[in-house]
DNA sequence: TATAATACGGAATGACTTTCCGGAACACAA
DNA sequence: TTGTGTTCCGGAAAGTCATTCCGTATTATA
């Protein structure tokens, strides 16, 4: 459901349902998705510790496996990469419409403008990556606006339908501008991060209805 | 002269005049010196050529030298690509004011920001190597700006007195925005971006003296 | 339970970076 | 020039990794 197109099959979560197209290529045996959740798993904590250019020995031994095992999953080193990322938007995209669901809009876009920086913090590990200029993250971006802009679109409009929020902010700008406050922040930047973000969001609840007085064009940082 | 601190004394244009401080460590043989100008100009092919990845043993036998060669003056990789940039910080920046010497102010402007163009042009192989995360790299973006501001900035000081250019754009906005416009461009779009400089500059040259009516806050683009 | 797929682990391979060191190539003085 | 002490060179050797291979072990089905 949620996936770049893939070579092998990897995300638990995804779900085509059965036979969704012809062939279907067999459920994968049970010790198999194990090791793989494993794998993404401890990919994702030697990602923030030890950067993107950690051993994969490193990640094999983390997840109690086999290298062999890791490329069998994921044939490219990249291909991992790319995977414990689009697993993270995955995860914070669908936290949109879990909030939404039991939270009041308002409530519901600040928290999960939290969760999204929440998200940001563990990028810096990861970019590297990203700038390589390796073709293989070239998807990823345009993932990235795909998921994220809709969530937060709607977010947005749900709050501001309720008047909680002024109107004249776009669900791009904001992706961007806390995007930008969270740039800096590695590990202990991180409440001041969290600090920036909350002020962001007082500035978007301020005034909500008189909020012409206040209009910049841009929210730059 | 101008030179970030580097472990082995590397560029022949740096002079610190003889003594400068206490123990000059005595001057490079000859050979020596030969040998780190074919690296550095090797380096420089190779890097545009196949990227920064690109394998040592590729960069020795460019410069027609071994790699033990390579290693005793750049001790590790991220040396010899720290130095080609450096020189080519420094050959763009020390254009600047050969340009202003040989030209009239607002042509010495305008050819300076096409060097600096030509400048970024190189940039994208060595793009992802600034983007490593390793720090070895982190003094390189202030060096940057440390050569770049002032030497556009008296340019553009020479060019807004002489009344050739409009006066409310700043060296950093310039240098951002041009950054900007050839940050898409690979080898064939290098004329796309000569094209769209060639445009930023005439909006530099349009009404220079009733900017106000078209002032605009940034030149974001 | 038997049998065929599937998956596993980790040794083997291959590509690089980095280190070492015996043998040139310089610089300087006589 | 020739002699002599440095400074350099070249390339083989060592050390790291990513990636591949294949004999075994596990899982799924009948």
């Amino acid at each position: 459901m949620t996936e770049i197109s893939t070579p092998a099959r990897v995300d638990s979560t995804s779900s085509a349902g059965p036979g969704a197209l012809g062939r279907a290529p067999r459920r994968l045996r049970v010790d198999a998705q194990r090791n793989i959740d494993s794998l993404l798993q401890a990919a994702r904590t030697v990602f923030t510790t030890s950067g993107v250019d950690a051993p994969a020995k490193e990640i094999a031994d983390k997840a109690g496996v086999g290298v062999g095992t890791l490329y069998r999953h994921f044939p490219q080193r990249s291909d991992l990469v790319k995977a414990v990322l689009q697993r993270e938007i995955d995860a914070c995209a669908d936290a949109a419409s879990a909030l939404s669901a039991s939270h009041q809009p308002g409530a519901a876009l600040t928290n999960w403008l939290h969760r999204y920086a929440e998200f940001l913090a563990l990028k810096p590990g990861l970019a590297p990556a990203l700038h390589s200029g390796d073709p293989a993250f070239d998807e990823l971006p345009g993932y990235f606006w795909q998921r994220f802009g809709p969530a937060l679109a709607s977010l947005l409009e749900a709050a501001t339908a309720s008047g909680e929020i002024r109107a004249d902010i776009s669900a791009k700008d904001l992706l961007y501008a806390i995007a930008s406050l969270c740039v800096p922040m590695g590990d202990e930047g991180a409440a001041y991060s969290q600090r920036m973000v909350g002020l962001l969001i007082d500035g978007l609840c301020y005034d909500a209805d008189a909020s012409r007085l206040l209009r910049q064009p841009r929210a730059h940082v």
